[in-house]
RNA sequence: UGCGGGAUGGAGCAGUUGGUAGCUCGUCGGGCUCAUAACCCGAAGGUCGUAGGUUCGAGUCCUGCUCCCGCUACCA
């Protein structure tokens, strides 16, 4: 059944985890468990494999975190990495490396690779103007400039996007911009960029990701087509920044490499650090090999985010240089949500790994199992907290330990966990049994080796399943009354259902995994494909309990927690008050023409999200004005509301209705909006000011 | 608005190359008592979003439409 045999060895990567922040569990059920389920298969196949992974250190993002938090880039890094690091270990991802970007060795391999494409005259030369601080003497990254919105007007705009209306903004189109060094405005002056040809490209692109179809994961392939059909531009390589690598050119000072040029070029510094270590040869891992039969198949797993770098600018890359071996698949997944809402960082919208262990001690497994089971593989998915209960309780303790259990009191209660055979060795003596296992296997190495990981688990769990079903029927606790013989056989079979019971769940639930062949005084390991042998005379170790119940009141904690957050970052927002604007004479506020108003129809703009059309009597007629309120008001609610509305805003088309007018709203830090009307219920048209 | 993904019994989801529609949970009935009130058997419940088309045969392929999600746009 196995495709493995195509291939000599395997090159496993999981995205870089971005090291400003901890990880959730939407990482998790993203890029990490679903590769170390699979390396974790590839090893119990005895098959070669490297499984790379490491902080992404680099980016003005973590600048900002620390200038913010008013600390050094270096320590932000250190304090993620160590942590990410360590949650990783804590849930049994098992890197061959951890590395990290911002090692000497890493350097230097990033640089070569630029070089190497500077030098075959890859990369074409632009040069641009952008904002530069003369106080500070540098060019500003985008974030370090801020400046009034062209299209909100919201004056805490950052250069590369408006947090307020969401625009995304190229840093000249700013009003009013500001360093956020010198708090002065900065200047244009023109920079020089290297910038890699994704345009020339971009034939063979299409050509060797047509040969994915149907076999790339559906989102995959189509998102890839999707960026190819609006056609490529060149991406600049290099930023003006004081954070990152070095770009190796002497015309080039203080320029760095842009962070998605280095960071996956960090999956194959890691290789390098990892062979160091253990005395490989790292380019069999990564490059072509002198027989095409004899190279590496290179996986990427990543979020769905990450599919434009790991499926079109890194392998621009890596065939610009031409040396290496490009992805054989990008298994994506989509995104996980929580409790029907999107999981957030900055919203505090998580379940924490770091946190989850603290409060759930012991329970990885656990949260491995239920995060594979709705890995969110072909669409996005959901966790929530009654589901992790329900799962634990109905499938790991009813129906894995449970069988587990009843096997092992037996086994003890009628023979003291001996067994005794008549030959040298137990054999499993049901022919039904041993077929219902080995097509078991043969399922799950074929749902394993095509990134189903959900279906491999179910087919693992039907060990289990089966294994109730046997033990229910055979009864040896009534038949070691009437036939000790059955009882003893029928026991002895399931001594084996779990045995192989354990061996498939090691890539999913390696600790239990352990658990179990610990009680049945077993190495804690089985290859896939290796026997299962019990010696006459085998002596097993006492019967645990491999799973709890999760009590209701763990999970109203859980979910108490998740409220208790979201009111902790909204009271926070409260004391984010904008500044106020420069002053304005008198003649500019008069010429603005306020009145009170009352809404006399309100219905929601067809396929638009924030969109109401208002008709409003303004006293002096009565008109349509498209305002942008559906998220917070139901269209029936308003009708009769009293605003104030500006009546001499110049008239605008928003999705072909002609809005005459504004009317005003009061925001607050979160968006949400009230009106700002007439206390009493005065006449319309009166003015305002 | 453009692009991508989705729509399958009460809930959450499978369904790989077209061939009698499955799984987990929940509900109902029965059995068992070794087991963490766990386990086993059986039943009810779906015209697979919609309208057409290809085919001997379509959840599965093709076309139009509707709705949902994400990115994008819309907020005067």
């Amino acid at each position: 059944m196995s495709q493995l045999n195509n291939f000599k060895r395997y090159t496993v990567t999981s995205a870089l985890p971005y090291a400003n922040g901890p990880l959730h569990i939407g990482h998790l059920a993203g890029a990490y468990l679903p590769a170390d389920i699979f390396v974790r298969y590839l090893r119990l196949k005895k098959k070669d494999v490297v499984y790379i992974c490491g902080s992404d250190e680099h980016g003005a993002a973590i600048t900002i975190k620390a200038k913010k938090e008013g600390t050094t880039p270096q320590a932000i890094i250190d304090k993620y990495h160590n942590q990410i690091k360590k949650s990783f270990e804590d849930f049994g991802i098992g890197f061959d490396i951890y590395h990290r970007t911002s090692s000497a060795i890493h350097h230097d391999l990033s640089q070569e690779f630029f070089l190497n494409l500077y030098e075959k005259g890859e990369f074409i030369e632009k040069l641009s103007e952008q904002y530069y601080d003369e106080d500070y003497d540098q060019f500003l990254a985008d974030r370090y400039i801020i400046g009034t919105c062209p299209n909100c007007h919201n004056e805490n705009a950052y250069g590369d996007q408006c947090e307020r209306c969401g625009t995304s903004l190229n840093p000249t189109d700013l009003i009013n911009p500001v360093s956020t060094l010198s708090g002065k405005p900065p200047v244009l002056r023109p920079t020089k960029h290297w910038y890699l040809p994704l345009d020339k490209y971009q034939p063979w692109l299409e050509q060797w990701i047509d040969e994915k179809e149907g076999e790339w994961k559906v989102n995959v392939f189509g998102q890839c087509k999707s960026w190819l059909k609006s056609g490529l531009q060149p991406r600049s390589m290099t930023r003006d920044l004081d954070w990152g690598i070095d770009v190796p050119l002497a015309e080039a000072k203080g320029k760095k490499l842009y962070v998605w040029m280095d960071a996956p070029i960090g999956y194959i510094s890691a290789t390098k650090q990892w062979a160091i270590d253990n005395g490989k040869d790292w380019q069999q891992y990564w490059k072509k090999q002198d027989n095409a039969a004899d190279d590496t198949c290179l996986i990427h797993f990543i979020g769905k985010d990450n599919i434009v770098f790991h499926c079109i600018i890194f392998p621009s890359i890596l065939h610009a240089h031409g040396d290496y071996v490009l992805p054989q698949n990008v298994p994506a997944n989509e995104f996980l949500n929580l409790e029907g809402e999107k999981l957030s960082t900055s919203r505090n919208h998580a379940v924490w790994l770091h946190e989850y262990l603290e409060e759930l001690p012991g329970k990885q497994d656990e949260l491995r199992y239920v995060l594979t089971s709705i890995l969110p593989e072909t669409s996005d998915s959901e966790f929530t907290w009654k589901d992790y209960q329900a799962r634990v309780n109905n499938e790991l303790v009813a129906i894995l330990g449970n069988f587990v259990n009843r096997v092992m009191i037996l086994m003890h209660k009628f023979y003291e966990g001996k067994v005794e055979t008549s030959g040298s060795n137990l054999e499993l003596r049901d022919t039904a049994i041993n077929n219902e296992i080995s097509a078991i296997y043969d399922s799950l190495e074929v749902n394993l080796e095509a990134y189903r990981f959900r279906q491999a688990l179910q087919n693992a769990m039907d060990i289990a399943r089966l294994g109730n079903k046997y033990l229910t029927e055979k009864e040896p606790w009534k038949t070691i009354k009437t036939n000790p013989e059955d009882a003893k056989q029928a026991l002895h079979n399931c001594l084996f259902i779990i045995g192989h019971l354990a061996a498939c769940i090691q890539p999913f639930l390696p600790g239990t995994a352990k658990k179990i062949f610990g009680m049945l005084n077993l190495p804690d390991t089985m290859a896939f494909g290796g026997g299962l042998t019990f010696a006459n005379g085998h002596q097993l170790n006492a019967a645990a309990l491999l799973f709890e119940k999760v009590e209701d009141e763990t999970i109203d904690f859980q979910l108490q927690k998740l409220l208790n957050k979201k009111e902790t970052v909204e009271t926070e927002h409260h004391h984010e008050i904008a500044p106020a604007k420069e002053n304005i004479n008198y003649e500019t506020f008069a010429t603005m023409d306020i009145r009170t108003g009352t809404i006399l129809t309100a219905e929601k703009v067809a396929k638009t999200k924030k969109l109401l059309k208002l008709t409003i009597d303004t006293g002096i007629d009565q008109r349509t004005v498209v305002s942008g309120i559906a998220e917070y008001f139901e269209p029936e609610a308003i009708v009769g509301q009293l605003v104030s509305i500006l009546v001499n805003l110049e008239p605008r088309e928003i999705k072909g209705i002609l809005s005459q007018g504004m009317i005003l709203m009061a925001e607050n830090a979160e968006g949400k909006l009230t009106f700002v009307a007439p206390v009493e219920g005065f006449a319309n048209g009166s003015v305002v000011r």
